[in-house]
DNA sequence: TAGCTGGGAA
DNA sequence: CATCATCCCAGCTA
């Protein structure tokens, strides 16, 4: 291929980007995956970025800097430049210079290369954590600051290979159906086993700890179940609400051979336990008031569990790392759709439940039928002449809100829903006046957090069975997994910024549609204004996900609707 | 003992 | 950056 032709410049910064007109821009982005994190994605050109996480996530998965470079040479227009080449060779070699074993009264930390030890053996936040310097190639260091070294050599830099192995766990016999109750054949598809495998591979060293990153719907909960029948282990599940622990609960029933006796829920509302326990991540973190203990936290020690899973591990708190980073020797799977966390703490998640071991490859996932065909729309609408003097006056934090809740919005809304007559499609929206005014507009049912349980549960009823077409939703999307299945989702406002809940607001519509047929996900934005701001973050998120996005005026799709009709 | 309400936390 | 979620617990009723 000439070089002027090829999809990616490299950049001094440590910046990639990809020409997505190019023919080889799919394959050039899925190499860079491997090594790269995608920042933003405007028109012509993505933006990809290699961090030392990205990268140290590359070298623990096996990839070798040497094979990078070469992949990378292979789609690059011009040269690559020596500090990027540098950049990146050094930060991956540095992934498995230090390495973390069983000795015989402790941990070693040894090291290939006795400056590197002596160096970071220096260090302010790792010299506390030595107990007793052996040479210049080894150190050990106490069995229970496993995860605190961890944690610190990442901080420092120089993230170790752990391969002091684990404890085995109580033994739990059990495999997954071939049939489900109701008779229906069961089987894992292909990428759920990879995933699985994945995180399995390596046994007793290696393996056995790490994430697995796949989109809703792709079945994560599977792969967990998978997971822990190629373990045999009894396991700890902690889950991010009660209806996700007690769709565990249910999946470990209907999915495997585990009875009723080995499965327990550990919540508020019930606390068992058994070879199988569900609890939420909100218990383990419950502190009574002005207490400074968490009496719950010794659920993961009251048990030999084998394995500890983390459900959608990016909202793991505070002190459940804290905790996490005591109990080291237990073999750990975080499942997430989104590695991404608000608090930037994704270096804590790779030191200490683990690096990421798969990533669903979403596009092939999308062709093969397993995920929605999507498209993504942004709609932009104008203040009113009386809004924009509002808004002109207005102090910076009601700014925010007031663009949200923008009059046009309303008008967008109701536009982007007849042009999709008969189609079941959720409202989503952050400001309860806002949804309120739309759910009267609409003449459709609102559901915020206050509504009782039960009534939330007739109404999802009668938007499944269709007698329902149009449901008005608060945050309450983004956390309920009742929340039945869409093929339109409309957000009109929310915290923009955030890509956690645009991935759970984007999941609502990501169960397989017919052969054909799109999933539509609008996002009505107000022009000129903080909502705008937050455009680009989505636009990130999204192309991330591999989706291609549109972006419409509402005067003018006011015109050409008039024209359609 | 279950079922509801309201306050508090993060 | 405030808003709206969540869950947990205590306390009430029956």
């Amino acid at each position: 291929m000439e070089s002027q032709g090829r999809p990616v410049i490299v950049q001094m910064d440590g910046t990639l980007l990809v020409d997505v007109h190019h023919p080889g821009a799919d394959e050039a982005r899925g190499l860079l995956i491997l090594f790269a994190e995608l920042e933003k994605s405007p028109d012509h050109f993505h933006t990809y970025r290699v961090t030392p996480l990205s990268l140290w996530n590359a070298a623990a998965a096996g990839h070798e800097s040497k094979q990078i470079i070469e992949g990378l040479r292979a789609v690059s227009r011009y040269d690559i430049p020596p500090t990027i080449i540098r950049l990146i060779t050094e930060t991956m070699d540095r992934y498995g210079i230090l390495e973390l074993r069983v000795g015989q009264d402790g941990l070693l930390l040894t090291s290939t290369d006795e400056y590197v030890l002596t160096e970071v053996v220096r260090h302010k936040s790792i010299a506390p954590l030595v107990r007793r310097v052996i040479s210049a190639y080894e150190v050990e260091v106490p069995l229970l600051s496993r995860g605190t070294i961890k944690v610190a050599l990442t901080k420092i830099g120089y993230p170790v290979r752990d391969l002091a192995g684990y404890a085995q766990g109580e033994k739990l016999p059990f495999s997954l159906r071939d049939h489900l109750p109701n008779g229906e054949p069961f089987s894992l598809r292909d990428y759920q086993l990879k995933a699985a495998d994945a995180f399995h591979q390596g046994g007793g060293l290696s393996g056995g700890s790490g994430v697995l990153t796949l989109p809703c719907g792709a079945g994560k909960t599977i792969i967990g179940l998978r997971a822990m029948e190629l373990l045999q282990t009894s396991t700890l599940i902690l889950a991010a609400n009660i209806t996700a622990a007690r769709q565990w609960i249910r999946e470990c029933l209907e999915k495997t051979t585990l009875t009723a006796d080995q499965v327990a829920e550990y919540s508020g509302e019930s606390k068992h336990t058994a070879a199988v326990t569900v609890a939420t991540y909100q218990i383990l973190s419950y502190r009574p008031r002005g207490s400074d203990s968490f009496p719950h936290l010794s659920l993961l020690s009251s048990r030999n569990w084998g394995l500890i899973l983390y459900d959608e591990v990016h909202l793991l708190p505070a002190p459940v790392f804290r905790v996490t980073a005591e109990i080291q020797a237990r073999r750990r799977l975080g499942l997430t759709a989104t590695l991404v966390r608000e608090d930037g703490r994704e270096d804590e998640v790779f030191s200490l439940i683990g690096p990421k071991k798969y990533d669903a490859p979403w596009k092939e996932l999308e062709s093969e039928g397993w995920i929605a065909n999507a498209r993504c729309i942004e709609v932009r609408v104008e203040l009113t002449a009386e809004e924009r003097r509002n808004y002109a006056f207005a102090e910076a934090k009601e700014k925010a809100r007031m663009a949200a809740e923008a009059e046009a919005k309303e008008q967008a809304v109701e536009l982007a829903l007849s042009r999709h007559p008969g189609e079941p499609a959720l409202v989503i929206g952050q400001y309860i006046d806002q949804l309120e005014r739309l759910a009267k507009r609409l003449k459709a049912p609102l559901i915020t957090g206050s509504m009782r349980q039960k009534e939330r549960e007739e109404l999802y009823r009668s938007f499944r069975e269709g007698t329902i077409k149009t449901l008005v939703v608060s945050k309450v999307a983004n956390f309920s997994i009742d929340l039945p299945d869409a093929s339109v989702a409309i957000q009109v406002s929310g915290a923009f910024g955030s890509r956690q809940e645009e991935a759970q607001r984007l999941g609502r519509i990501m169960r397989p549609k017919a052969a054909g047929t799109y999933a539509h996900f609008y996002s009505v934005v107000t022009k000129e204004t903080k909502d705008q701001e937050f455009a680009l973050s989505r636009q990130r998120f999204l192309a991330e996900q591999g989706y291609e996005y549109e972006i419409v005026d509402l005067r003018e799709w006011v015109q050409s609707e008039v024209v359609v009709s």
